[in-house]
RNA sequence: CGGUGAUUAGCGCAGCUUGGUAGCGCACUUGGUUUGGGUCCAAGGGGUCGCAAGUUCGAAUCUUGCAUCACCGACCA
């Protein structure tokens, strides 16, 4: 490709509407221009990126035996009725209608659309097991497109489906997905992790999240320093203290402390610490036989705080989690937000374990403007429950059992489930089995943000010049750079030379006949990342040699032009 | 959807307080100059000042409403 005839479209300064890196460089390097929020034009540069995640993705599919099909992205609303997801699925899920009237969504997900495929297709147990996969676009009208392509509401993913008969099967079938996850990210040069996770909305058993470690992240990740336990916060376990409960050593104090809320206030007010405080938070509970719901305090240690995923899948707490209002409170309890405590309370109790294991402990004496001190569970408060509700911070000890947690950034490329028999059941998809019996199928899901891991891999791979592509996922392997080639006979008929040959040979070589001063050539090619630039200069010429620069390392070195070829080999 | 801020040329911004017919840098065009790290000089082209209504002789500037975009919270590949 001559630059001449291509569309390089950098730019030299960093557009504001730009937060992260990764956005920032895609803009300036011409990888993706903005059409709305959320929605990105892909430029060429950037369009060789995303084909080369993509075939890398696809061939790692294949290998582990999946099979590529191509669903549509406008769905029939009745499908969506039939899994129960019309009514569950929120605002996100962009609904249309065609001229006719008729309901249709924008694919956020394929569940649907393969498991009425398969339940159509497939009606034999001899057929089974099956994994189908496609690379598509998915539409997400997301609160808060942000942070460019990572999360736009438009976006390209690999979403792969496997069918199976029993559990055994596949969780067999999810393990070699989950190798082929690895692989794919091996190949794509990435720092990343698997990680244990939540099921989330798309329900199921199991789960394992990939993620891309990088500060700007948006998901924490729990690590072992000892193991290679990995979970996300949201999942992590936070065991109970070690060793028994110390003894009361306080009596029981009511102290007054006006306009005294937060937990920081209360310890400072108090002079403790906030490792002996509890701060109660009032969330909603389940409805009852007569529709009614009910309050429930939840008890964190002062310093902790509340896991909603935990907590909303405690029995008695509606889901998902829920804060009471002001309004709420006032009708239910004696006091307001900032004064409430688990002494006396007339609604349940959750205490978290680390909470459980205070003693002596600072509390909202459930009277405003009054705190209580010497607090101690089952001396002056009985009716609770103890239960895991709080995310695990720095310094936990790890659920493994080895070492202590250590908390880092993380940017999920990839999830995969064992999703059961949700949609199989729901859209009646089962087989005859060998004793000719129809049996609903069980199902695993697998998805890949193919356009994230574009931003994923800038975020990973940069400096303060720009992008430094990975050898796999770079747009072009070289880069012809010719200094003053219209002055230079010479220097032009070596670049046009080098160029037909690394052409011809199908390497992807950018070849930057603008007339430009060096400088100008060489910012932009290391804005754009290419791995490899190839320096032809008067300078070296007579010996034969061009420079080579290695945007990754940053070496440079001379090379004979007849060696070029052997870098590519 | 809640909170915050923004909207003036393709990009980055000034002008607004104190109303008077729109400016700077980059990019673009032309000519010259320079040529191994974003040269320099000159001449150009490009804007219903987000939209609408109002106040006024006169609005980018004041008032009101709306829209869009971005950032902080809950969702997810």
């Amino acid at each position: 490709m001559r630059t001449s005839q291509y569309l390089l479209s950098t730019l030299k300064e960093t557009p504001a509407s730009a937060e992260v890196i990764s956005h920032q460089l895609m803009l300036r390097a011409g990888l993706v221009r903005n059409v709305a929020s959320g929605l990105y034009t892909w430029l060429p540069t950037g369009l060789r990126v995303l084909k080369k995640v993509e075939n890398i993705v696809r061939e790692e599919m294949e290998k582990a035996g999946a099979i590529e099909v191509l669903m549509p992205m406008v769905q029939p609303a009745d499908l969506w009725e039939e899994s129960g997801r019309w009514e569950d699925y929120g605002p996100e899920l962009l609904r249309l209608n065609d001229r006719h009237q008729r309901p249709f969504v924008l694919g956020p997900t394929h569940e649907e659309v393969i498991t009425k495929l398969v339940s159509n297709e497939i009606s034999s147990y001899k057929q089974l097991p099956l994994n189908v996969f496609q690379i598509q676009t998915k539409f997400r009208d997301e609160i808060r497109p942000r942070f460019g392509v990572m999360r736009g509401r438009e976006f390209l993913m690999k979403d792969a489906y496997s069918f199976h008969l029993t559990d055994e099967c596949l969780e067999n079938t999810y393990q070699i997905m989950k190798d082929a996850y690895c692989r794919i990210f091996d190949r794509l040069g990435l720092d990343y992790r698997p990680v244990i996770a939540d099921t989330g909305s798309i329900g199921g058993e199991a789960s394992h999240e990939f993620h891309v470690l990088a500060d700007s992240g948006e998901d924490d990740i729990a690590f072992s320093d000892a193991s290679d336990f990995a979970a996300n916060v949201e999942k992590a376990e936070a065991l109970a203290p070690q060793g028994k409960r110390p003894e009361p050593q306080q009596p029981l104090s009511k102290v007054s402390t006006p306009n005294v809320k937060t937990i920081s206030d209360v310890a400072e007010f108090l002079n403790v610490d906030v490792t002996s405080t509890v701060k109660t938070l009032i969330v909603v509970g389940d409805e009852d036989e007569n529709g009614q719901q009910g309050l429930v305090a939840l008890v964190l240690r002062g310093d902790h705080q509340l896991n909603d995923i935990k907590a909303e899948k405690i029995d008695g707490i509606a889901s998902p989690l829920t804060f009471a209002s002001d309004e709420q409170i006032q009708a239910a309890l004696t006091c307001n937000v900032g004064s409430i405590g688990p002494v006396a309370l007339t609604i349940p109790v959750i205490v978290d374990r680390s909470a459980a294991h205070l003693a002596d402990f600072v509390c909202g004496a459930n009277e405003d403007d009054f705190h209580i001190t010497g607090v101690n569970w089952d001396r002056d408060c009985a009716n609770y429950t103890v239960a895991d509700i709080r995310n695990v911070v720095e310094g936990d000890p790890s659920p493994c059992g080895q070492g202590n947690i250590v908390i880092k950034r993380g940017i999920e490329v990839g999830h995969i489930f064992q999703l059961g028999q949700k949609y199989a059941q729901a859209m009646n998809c089962g087989v005859l089995t060998e004793a000719g019996k129809n049996q609903t199928l069980t199902m695993g899901c697998y998805g890949i943000g193919v356009s994230r891991i574009v931003a994923a891999a800038i975020e990973q791979n940069h400096d303060k010049y720009g992008i430094k592509w990975p050898q796999a996922i770079a747009p072009f392997q070289a880069a012809i750079v010719p200094m003053n080639m219209a002055k230079s006979a010479r220097v032009k008929e070596t670049a046009e030379a080098l160029y037909q040959q690394l052409s011809n040979a199908g390497i992807e070589v950018l070849f930057d006949d603008r007339k430009e001063r060096p400088g100008v050539m060489f910012a932009d090619h290391e804005l754009i990342g290419t791995p490899y630039l190839l320096v032809i200069g008067e300078r070296n010429l007579d010996e034969q040699q061009i420079e080579l620069k290695n945007r990754m390392t940053g070496e440079k070195s001379l090379i004979a032009i007849s060696d070029v070829m052997s870098l590519f080999s």
